[in-house]
DNA sequence: GTTGGTTGTAAGCGTCTGCTTACAAAAGGT
DNA sequence: ACCTTTTGTAAGCAGACGCTTACAACCAAC
């Protein structure tokens, strides 16, 4: 709220991050196609040239909105912790807005803008880069010889899950208890990744 | 080859079939945003009009080639075949368009097609409709109270495994052998699904 | 051979798209 | 004060889009 610095009123880096953050937004709800640059600045509610300025074009912007953001999270996990970490970031993602603003609400909206995306060069790029990144780590979780399949199909599950969850909503996947959904998913996982933690009971 | 009739050069079901027929493979190939209506009519070798006077819009030309042919193959299943036969339907698309002609070769577009196309409210609607029908299926094989749940969670790895495979073609699933994803996914799927029936060995 | 409905085409309408350009207003250094 | 650089804006370009219209070619019935 209170800024010591008195405010600048021309402010490169705050324009910036409004164009992420409004890209970041719209990309999650309607997918890379249908949001327009205008729409993009028009949420910023700065001139859309700023966009060109500051990113070069539509497709770098989308870029770092997806891209930059999901590697980054994603290598703060720990191997074993990363399927049960996603899956639950994927859950979190209610149905309807939520409360869209405030600190802790910034969500997995990259992996929801990927998923409303896909067909064009765009997110389909991005998706395998960070595809592969989530796989590698994954694989270490299972000592078969056909590790980085097993690790594509859990990877393959979660891609699902949150398109039936977030884009389909799908009744009975949308509108589930996290909990149940985890215990299901992670119990079935554990056919394929052997060293999976075992689930711990919620409560004594 | 041989038609006996003597080959009407006017033929307007001819050209609603060529219609359909381009307009899925290039569904499936680009997506319902990247698809002009122009290319569905330059592939079918029509002008791009008829399109609008045989289907009304592009919107309901994509429903006749996705929505209409995915429930009609699927009603044909018995359920406790139906995860097998859409996972391998899902399979057989190896990568590269194989033998485009053909009589046998037209496979699964349709769902390809709803799989590049997600984020419209075109593939979103269709895409519910379809799931919903398979869910109720699915969900036959359990007597657990989560039926829904776990035909949902099911029906999310079939749209994951397309997606992964087929749109953003990662490596170790695109290449995998078809055999050994069915049953690394059917082991794990028979964890939910206890009436899925067991495997068979391939070859004694 | 004329008529009348069907099938096909060429051209274009209005709108939207990503992106560029020309220029003004502010900030900062000297 | 002056000048340069940075930040912002208004206007528009060229092309693509879904869709419509006006009209020609064909075919069957009479």
């Amino acid at each position: 709220m209170s800024a010591d610095r008195p405010e600048r009123r021309r402010d490169a880096a705050a324009t910036r991050r409004a164009l992420v953050d409004a890209a970041a937004a719209l990309f999650a709800d309607r997918g890379y196609e249908r949001t327009t640059v205008r729409d993009i600045a028009a949420r910023a509610g700065v001139n859309q040239a700023l966009l060109f300025r500051y990113f070069g074009s539509k497709q770098l912007l989308f870029n770092e909105v997806t891209a930059i953001a999901g590697l980054r999270r994603m290598r703060e996990t720990p191997p074993e912790e990363l399927l049960e970490t996603a899956l639950r970031g994927l859950l979190a993602t209610g149905p309807g807005p939520a409360s869209e603003v405030g600190e802790g609400a910034r969500r997995d909206r990259a992996l929801e803008a990927f998923l409303r995306s896909t067909g064009g060069d765009a997110a389909t790029r991005t998706g395998r880069l960070l595809g592969q990144e989530y796989a590698a780590v994954l694989a270490t979780l299972t000592d078969a010889d056909d590790a980085a399949l097993r690790s594509d199909l859990i990877l393959a599950w979660l891609l699902g899950i949150g398109l039936t969850r977030n884009v389909v909503r799908q009744e009975a996947l949308a509108g589930a208890d996290p909990e149940e959904v985890c215990d299901l998913v992670l119990r079935a996982a554990r056919t394929m990744l052997e060293k999976l933690p075992p689930r711990q009971e919620p409560e004594p």
